[in-house]
DNA sequence: CGCGGGTTTGAATGAGTTCAATCACGGTGG
DNA sequence: CCACCGTGATTGAACTCATTCAAACCCGCG
């Protein structure tokens, strides 16, 4: 819960206290290793997760095999709401990273969130927030150019972990392999080495070997057109 | 109003009572012109829409004049539940055809669905609709080729419009010009005219000056990937 | 030392873009 | 009724960006 609260508390006023009701809840706290699945396509969730440490990606797959990523899901986020419904989930969920997920009834969530109003604003700022980023995603695979994808995609990840971390590093780590970042941005693979290179080769990032330097931020917010403001980091008043 | 009641009609044992209390809300009943702007991005709006007749789009331009369609919006569709936090818009909707919109104060609207629950779920699920139809978009532009997206789209809209009027027909009547088109799926008009062109030869579909024939469906389904599975038309238990 | 996953590089290919010309058609004014 | 115009659709040719396939490379690990 920590992220999560940590990110809320940067936007409104809540503070642990008011999710206490939320953490006292029954619920399992799971381990999961990098690649394995957590929710599949087709499958009926009337859970709730949290992601306390790791990277997650939401996902689709094609019947030839190509997989889109729709999002990567980062500590302090949440899924799936939509369970709250009792709908098929048309999409597939798997651990990126080492996972730890806080697992939650569906309906014991619910009934928490509607006891403390301020947390139920927080959480559809959560969701008014997520959905920002699926459609920065489609503008990102709809209309950019490969160097434009990769570099809008490594500030939009340094943003959000600044989010929950509370600064905003030079250096993000970045503990998935250039496939992922492939499939989440429509390019083959042998593409996105190509691209890296071109950033790196002008002096924009410099990669290590579990994470990327940003070496110019406003040159590179320039060439990707990365402006922050989709992801509506600015304080709220709830 | 009908649109969306229809369509929510259609999923749940929702009828015109449970939307008295919102048709009787003060609104005011807009009409647009083709092309006329909507909400402008930045802007803040606090404000919900519901689309009476015609068609929008959400949409975003980047700096250099490239424009990126998020979602064709059709009767029955609502926005900005975003405004429901107060948030500056982070894009902006236009009418795509003549319009007519249904604009509600937003407090309004939700004093209304907190009266009747019904009302509420029934909205609820419209949102987790339309999360599903960008996730959707997503993988239309990152990972389908410019015929699979073409053929995709099409099925889409043909579906959308079926969910409001109640029967799935074989004509898609598509009152956007072709560079509507090109804007959605990430690609130049140019290469929509040669991929309708395509679509042609293999009998596929027919195009007339307002729309698209469906000629077989089953096979359009095939090469497009298409399977409705993501608009979530089944039957819901509220 | 050798294996294996992931990354990089090169060469050939291909899908989609760009630019420019042509076409189709509905509306307008003479 | 016809000439003219303008918007949108189509076509061709050259080009570009990204893909594919294959080989080489790198590095951590047994």
């Amino acid at each position: 819960m920590k992220p999560l609260i940590k990110r809320v508390a940067h936007y409104a006023d809540v503070g642990p206290r008011h999710f206490e009701g939320l953490a006292n809840l029954p619920h399992k706290i799971e381990v999961h290793k990098a690649g394995q699945e957590i929710v599949s396509e087709g499958e009926t969730v009337d859970f709730v997760f949290i992601i306390e440490s790791g990277w997650a990606i939401r996902f689709d797959l094609l019947e030839d095999g190509r997989r889109q990523i729709l999002n990567f899901m980062l500590p302090g986020d949440c899924f799936d709401m939509m369970s709250l419904t009792n709908a098929e989930s048309d999409h597939s969920v798997s651990a990126a990273t080492n996972l730890t997920l806080r697992r939650l009834k569906a309906t014991d969530f619910l009934a928490a969130i509607r006891q403390e109003p301020l947390l139920a604003a927080a959480f559809w700022w959560v969701a008014v927030q997520e959905e920002a980023i699926l459609r920065e995603q489609i503008i990102r695979v709809g209309r950019r150019s490969a160097k434009e994808r990769v570099g809008h995609l490594i500030l939009e990840l340094n943003r959000r972990v600044a989010a929950t971390s509370g600064k905003l590093e030079n250096f993000l780590y970045l503990p998935v392999p250039q496939s992922l970042l492939a499939d989440m941005l429509g390019l083959s693979v042998v593409h996105i080495s190509r691209t890296l290179t071109k950033l790196k080769a002008e002096k924009l990032i410099r990669t290590t070997s579990d994470g990327v330097q940003i070496l110019d931020r406003e040159r590179l917010e320039q060439v990707s057109n990365f402006d922050s403001r989709y992801l509506h980091l600015e304080k709220l008043k709830f």
